[in-house]
RNA sequence: CGCGGGAUGGAGCAGUCUGGAAGCUCGUCGGGCUCAUAACCCGAAGGUCACAGGUUCAAAUCCUGUUCCCGCAACCA
């Protein structure tokens, strides 16, 4: 009977950057799948890539001074080279630029084209031609372009869209029906609510602002949505032919097991990719599952300060299962996991190497020690003997039924129940003892056989987690790790093997001591790199933060240049010193306040989304930087007649600007 | 009143659906052991289970209200 098959991807690797440890979190949680998939006895086909398409990427090499190819080619390249680094078994990589793909996906348009869910429409709206960018009314800075702040004039232009809505029906039966296609499924109700029920939207599907995309080819000035071209991966890169000449290889795998992707597309995943998929007739995917985020500490990541960890630093410190444990192990299920350098050292010291590592060490001594290294089931059991087999054959059915619900931390947490089990027979049995009396010898060599034999059952579960220490745990026994069959079976380790004479330190316990100082020399490196970084694309780097790291607690920031402008431009603005004679929240918002300012003899109404820095009671009495003639308008349906200047950092946090000595309401900003 | 989730010893979490003696990992303290990587094993301290009411013989668990966090959406002049 031929093995039954899984079909699992991860989401394609946006490859505007080289991927940060949150990303490369999703690689490693699949691999973990499947290789517990292919344990199972599972076919599996394990897909991954990039997504090298869209405006963002075309922009980033022109800044670069290279081609769109050249540019993501490098980033592809860092992707898959940290993805082989972290030992993951995927069986395609696949890229968004690959010949293959591109011809599909203008076949798969065309396709929905001619069937009528792909329309030829135009998008409406105020249009800013230097930008080249639509914009909402809403969207607009005192009417003009957000960007630029250029006029803007209602314009239309022609576009192609897609009809969601004819598939929404559709859609919302079958996540009712199936309610393990979204997980975890409280983003389910997200979905739901937010999309579903409100009514979809067609969808926009094409873009003629920028090149660096798939042409639509029977109307080449347009190029195919990135999003379109890049879910269709999972079945274009699996043989998917939309006239019809579908490969083997799809036939066998589609629809797919599971997606895995972030939080952050489950939208994508959930709505719009099933919809396509109904378009072209096609059975939708079984399982897409949202994971959280690994985040850095309490701080956002960014390069600028040093403090992004990348998955190559964490194995140039800990190794490759160190840092696959940790990402693996720290994430929980829904909510968002938590990564530090302290952490990641704690974790490797408690277990790591504590519980595994200085298991196998001291078992293997004592093999060594009493018997030459000889393992020799005596068949002299003792009543503490049977807890230990009920807890290490019943693991792997424990180990089954998390990874069933993709609760990886849980089922990895469940095999190191099986180490904690061990050591604590070794205190149980006290070897020691027994080795001081010759008659108890056959005893003693039982209880040897018993660890030797449940670190084997151990570390054939970890090999899903850690494969590379699980080779090493089975090369140090002289034994083969098991299948997934036998692993429910206690004794099959052959009697009478040796294990190796010279146990090998698995994991070396960390001094945090020793390893900070390192990370320090890490998050050095990274700023000087940012620099360079910096100084390639020609933009300026404050000449005080070159100097050394003593001006490290004063992060910089580089934003994007605006066009320059004209000492007319500027004093078409008028600035004053205003007021704030009253403020309170405003009631429909979140992030809103609602200030009275007076400026000069003159009280105007002004809303700002710093709620979150400020108290009303706080503004109140404070002197702040207004742009007074920008058009009025209304936010949450509140009416605000100008704008309060903040100075905004990298994490989003606000300042208010105020005059640095004392001025009167009304004083002129010039 | 846009929708939803949450608040449990110093930290991170389980338990809540199906009410019946508050549990796990880390950390702290004490003890044991010496095979081992100052590792391992045992024990202890530490929680009015956010707050206020209610239902019940009995509430972390069910109901109502309040406060504070978070996710999604909207929005950030």
């Amino acid at each position: 009977m031929s093995k039954e098959k899984f079909y699992m991807t991860t989401a394609i690797a946006y490859t505007s950057g080289k991927p940060h440890i949150g990303n490369t979190y999703e690689i490693v949680l699949a691999d973990a799948i499947a290789r517990y998939k292919r344990l199972e006895g599972y076919d599996v086909y394990f897909q991954t890539g990039t997504d090298e398409h869209g405006q963002k990427i075309q922009e980033k090499a022109e800044k670069a001074g290279i081609t769109p190819k050249q540019y993501v080619d490098n980033v592809a390249g860092d992707v898959k080279r940290i993805w082989d680094l972290m030992n993951t078994s995927y069986d395609n990589f696949v890229r968004t630029t690959d010949a293959d793909h591109e011809k599909q996906v203008q076949k798969i348009f065309k396709k929905l084209y001619d069937k009528g869910d792909i329309y030829k429409g135009s998008y409406e709206g105020l249009y800013c031609t230097p930008c080249e960018s639509f914009w909402t009314e809403s969207q607009l800075v005192d009417g003009k372009c957000p960007d630029c702040g250029r006029e803007v004039k209602p314009a239309k232009e022609e576009a192609y869209f897609f009809k969601m809505s004819k598939y929404a029906d559709r859609l919302i039966e079958h996540i009712n029906t199936h309610p393990e296609f979204i997980q975890p499924v409280s983003r389910k109700n997200e979905m739901m609510n937010n999309f579903l029920l409100p009514g979809l939207q067609d969808l926009c599907v094409s873009r003629t602002s920028f090149s660096w995309g798939i042409p639509v080819d029977f109307d080449p000035k347009h190029v195919v949505y990135v999003w379109l071209d890049a879910l269709t991966n999972y079945i274009t890169k699996i043989g998917y032919d939309a006239d019809g000449n579908s490969s083997e290889l799809f036939n066998k795998n589609w629809p797919a097991d599971l997606h895995l992707i972030g939080k952050d597309i489950i939208r994508f995943h959930t709505i719009y990719w099933p919809i396509f998929l109904m378009a072209l007739d096609l059975p939708l995917p079984k399982q897409v599952f949202g994971h959280p985020w690994l985040l850095q500490g309490g701080d956002k990541m960014s390069k600028s300060k040093g403090n992004v960890i990348y998955a190559d630093d964490m194995v140039d410190l800990f190794g490759v299962d160190a840092t696959r444990y940790f990402v693996l192990h720290e994430m929980p299920f829904e909510n968002d996991g938590i990564i530090t350098w302290e952490l990641v050292i704690e974790r490797f010291n408690s277990d790591l190497a504590n519980i595994l590592g200085n298991l196998v060490n001291r078992t293997v001594s004592m093999s060594n020690k009493y018997f030459d290294g000889v393992v020799k089931s005596t068949g002299v059991t003792e009543e503490v003997d049977a807890d230990l087999k009920a807890v290490v054959t019943g693991a792997r059915d424990k180990v089954a039924q998390k990874m069933k619900d993709l609760r990886v931390a849980d089922a990895i947490s469940e095999v190191f129940a099986v180490f904690r089990r061990c050591n604590k027979y070794i205190d149980e049995t006290a070897p020691w003892v027994l080795a001081k009396d010759e008659a108890k010898a056959d005893r003693l060599s039982e209880v040897l056989y018993n660890l030797v034999e449940s670190i084997t059952i151990g570390a054939s579960l970890l090999e899903s987690f850690l494969p590379e220490t699980a080779e090493k745990i089975a090369a140090q026994l002289n034994t083969e790790l098991r299948t997934f069959e036998e692993l429910d079976k206690f004794g099959l380790y052959e009697s009478g093997k040796k294990v190796t004479d010279k146990p090998e330190i698995l994991f070396a316990r960390l001094d945090a001591k020793d390893v900070m100082p390192k990370v320090e020399a890490i998050k050095e490196a990274q700023k000087k790199e940012f620099e360079a970084e910096q100084r390639a694309l020609g933009e300026d780097v404050p000449a005080a933060d070159t100097e050394a790291g003593d001006t490290a607690g004063e992060a910089v920031i580089d934003i994007e240049p605006k066009e320059e402008i004209t000492y007319d431009d500027f004093m078409k603005m008028q600035f004053q010193v205003g007021e704030i004679i009253a403020c309170e929240a405003v009631e429909k918002s979140k992030k809103l306040l609602c200030s009275k300012v007076k400026i000069g003899s003159q009280v105007k109404q002004i809303v700002s989304g710093i709620r979150k820095y400020y108290t009303p009671e706080e503004m109140v009495g404070k002197k702040v930087m207004v742009l007074v003639n920008l058009k009025p308008a209304k936010l949450a349906g509140v009416l605000s007649e100008g704008m309060l200047l903040c100075a905004e950092d990298a994490e989003g946090n606000l300042a208010l600007v105020t005059p640095e000595k004392p001025m009167p309401a009304g004083a002129e900003i010039c």
